[in-house]
DNA sequence: TCCATACCCGAATAATTTTTCGGTACTTGC
DNA sequence: GCAAGTACCGAAAAATTATTCGGGTATGGA
């Protein structure tokens, strides 16, 4: 119940498979936060999306490397220090997110009058 | 806790607020089944989405309308004929539609390998 | 040694979404 | 009259997702 999405993905449709790998409440800001390609350590992860409980970040990232969105490198060293990057797959994901992104913006307003405060 | 989300939308990031939009289960699909412009009645979209339970697309509809996303016509007849139509605004998330529509053909079979049967 | 940090994970709980079920109301066709 | 279609909604149940809590391991600094 609470680690790992029932329904890996949604094969009924090509707009549901989509949406179901990045409809969970933070993978769209974590293909974000990657998309320069630099890789990211958990910990940095966490800082940069502080809202997000660091449990559900690790759960999703996770997730998101077994759909092959991003990879995980573990550097055998004491401490052991992990990474993750977006791979081509995630990569080809980003214009979907700029283009999300972009609205919000272009957007926001109403939104904020209508829902704000 | 059945008929209305508890967030409405989420303002602290564009690219969660456009998520937070479309993200439910259904809400893709009925932007894409209104894209063309013409009006649907609601037993219409309840008959071209089969596999979502009636109750629900109602809902869905509903917030949506609210969003401004789609609008609702209510003919004064007897019986009462409604329709819902996209508005200029659902309208300006089909190009994001469709990008998730044409990624999810593109790489649909990476992940019906990966998952399917 | 004690404390902070990093990394990871299980389990319980909370919150939210989706579904099912049932009910109301009206009209048309048989 | 009565089944079927349309439209709508409340409430409960089921399913899913998000969060909190605590534990475990390991290192480095004070």
């Amino acid at each position: 119940m609470a680690y790992e999405k029932k329904i890996p993905v949604d094969l009924d449709c090509p707009l549901r498979l989509t949406m179901s790998l990045i409809e969970s409440k933070w993978k769209s800001c974590i293909l974000d936060e990657l998309r320069s390609g630099a890789p990211m350590r958990p910990s940095e992860i966490h800082r940069c999306l502080p809202e997000a409980a660091p449990r559900v970040l690790d759960i999703q990232l996770k997730e998101m490397t077994e759909d092959g969105l991003v990879a995980k490198t573990i550097h055998p060293e004491l401490p052991p220090r992990s990474e993750y990057r977006i791979t081509e797959l995630g990569l080809s994901l980003i214009p979907i997110i700029d283009a999300m992104l972009k609205w919000g913006e272009d957007h926001f307003d109403i939104f904020e009058k209508k829902y704000g405060r």
